[in-house]
This record gives structure tokens, C-alpha cells and sequence, in this order.
DNA sequence: ATCTATACTTACCAGATGGAGAGTTAAGTC
DNA sequence: GACTTAACTCTCCATCTGGTAAGTATAGAT
């Protein structure tokens, strides 16, 4: 779609569309939702909703699978969202601790919807997917 | 999104950490996370839900910035997931309509906690950013 | 005969993603 | 002096993602 937006350049009072929303607002969900709403962030929120302030190593053993690289990348980006706190004790070996924001704690609570939904419609999705196969191969 | 994840069956010989998390859990993380709730399926399914049933280039011009191959993709994966129907109209030039099913409004609805969140709260990210980046740099 | 419109499909390819595994740091322990 | 430990950090490399652009199909209009 190369096909850039029609230009928006009417008067904001004036709403073509009555339920469209800002489009530069929309932008900006749209980035925000794109960077936030990645699988190894979303674990990692869970993660450190289910259990509080916990150190590096441990919140890679409750993620599973996630390699060094990644949880050190996704915690970074994460603490520079403002969604967690990171403390380092300046100790020998180190001792670096993570706990989720205010910020971080409200994203996770928006979320819960989503789990909620995922748990409680994912047999009507397989479901879907087998009638759609089903038709595509029959 | 449909990554082929060969499922992280985690070679426990070579993975950095033993995994104490329940793979059916798993699964579901992988399912919702890696399907679900990319980028593209959250804002088509944003663009159905505030413009009601749709043609292809419609969609993608409420989208914005989204490929053709992408919108293909990312509307046949959302159909086979019983999210919308797609209605074809035997007309030439083809005319294809979409429209979210149920499902796909009572996904919407509860990702509309976090879009509500990400609207709110963009103004502290950004903050947060900035902070983040100026510490850094001083 | 050519053009147009719409909704795709397909091939190609650059760039991003992310895993493996080794290296780094510095203080205490054997 | 080697080993250990935690939290990285770095490099290499295979895979994956997704954009671009061209092609397809069809009927009516010019």
C-alpha cells in the first residue's frame, strides 16, 4: 500500500468519518502497541507480575526459552519504556534486580484481557482453522 | 506472526537454563503471542472494528503503510482463525468484502484495554524515553 | 486492440531477528 | 593461579520477515 492516507489536511472540526480517530494519535498507538506488544516483552511482564522484583537469571528460567541476548535486549528496551526499575547492587558478583513500574504494572493489568480471551477462545480458534482447512483441502 | 516456530522443544543439553515452566502454558503464550498479536492483525483489526465490514484496498488504506502481500497475509490468517469473514462478490472487477465475526469483536474488545492504555499513556513512554536517553548520553 | 479496475500471487532480495557460544569483569575461595 | 559466579557483551551466522515490483484474471469501456 504505498498508497499514502488521503491527506488529512481538513479542519479537525470537521470529521468525514465520524468514528475515525487522529491519525497521528493512531500513529503513535500504533508504534507504541508495535514495539510493547512483542512476545519476549509480554512474558516478561507476566513474569514479573506474577512474582514481584526478580534478578536476571531468574526471570530467564520462569520465561523458558529465552535466550541471554534476548532477555538482555528486552529488558533493556522495557526499562527504557519506563515499564520496569532496574537496581543494580554493586556487589561482587553482581546483583541486578527488575520490578515493574507503575507504568509497567497498568500495561500488564490492560493485558489481562487479552489473556483472558486467548485462554478462553483458543478451542474456537483451532476450531475455525480445522473447518477452514477442511474446506480449502476438501 | 505465523512464524514457523519449530516448537521450542528446548534442548535442555544445550539451553543456558533448565525450564521450569509448564509447556502447555507454553504453548499458549506461543499461540496468542506468535498469531495473534502482531502488529498488523491488532490494526486490521482496529480498522474493522471502527469501520464495520470493509474491501481489501479499504482496509489497507486505513492501515496505512501496510504491503498488499502483507494484508493478504495477515486477512487470510485472521479468516482461518475465525476472526472475520471474507465475502466475495462474483463481479468483475472482483469486489471482496471483510467483516469480524463475534470472535474477532470480542478480540477487539479486549484489546481495546490496551489501546485505551497505549493512547493514555504515550505521552509517559516518550518521558521515559527521553530520560532514559539523556542519562545515558550524560 | 488496448486500457482500466480490483484483488490478489509470485519471485526476488535486503535487512532484521535471534540463537549459539565465547569473552569480560572483579572479588572471594581453594 | 585457577575457579566460580552473575550479568552481561560480543561476534558469527542461519533463518525469517516483509517490502518492491511484476504478473494474473476478467469484462466492460473507449
Amino acid at each position: 500500500m504505498s498508497a499514502p492516507r488521503p491527506a488529512p489536511a481538513i479542519p479537525s472540526h470537521v470529521h468525514p468519518w465520524p468514528t475515525e480517530v487522529d491519525p497521528r494519535v493512531e500513529a503513535l498507538v500504533n508504534e507504541v502497541i508495535g514495539r510493547v506488544a512483542d512476545k519476549w516483552t509480554m512474558i516478561v511482564l507476566e513474569v514479573l507480575t506474577e512474582h514481584g522484583e526478580l534478578r536476571f537469571t531468574r526471570i530467564g528460567e520462569f520465561a523458558g526459552g529465552i535466550s541471554q541476548k534476548m532477555l538482555t535486549q528486552t529488558l533493556r528496551q522495557m526499562e527504557r519504556d519506563g515499564l520496569l526499575v532496574r537496581t543494580v547492587h554493586p556487589v561482587i558478583p553482581p546483583r541486578v534486580e527488575y520490578r515493574l513500574t507503575d507504568l509497567g504494572l497498568s500495561l500488564a493489568e490492560a493485558f489481562c484481557g487479552v489473556w483472558l480471551w486467548a485462554e478462553a477462545n483458543i478451542g474456537r480458534i483451532e476450531a475455525a482453522r480445522a473447518a477452514f482447512d477442511a474446506a480449502k483441502a476438501g
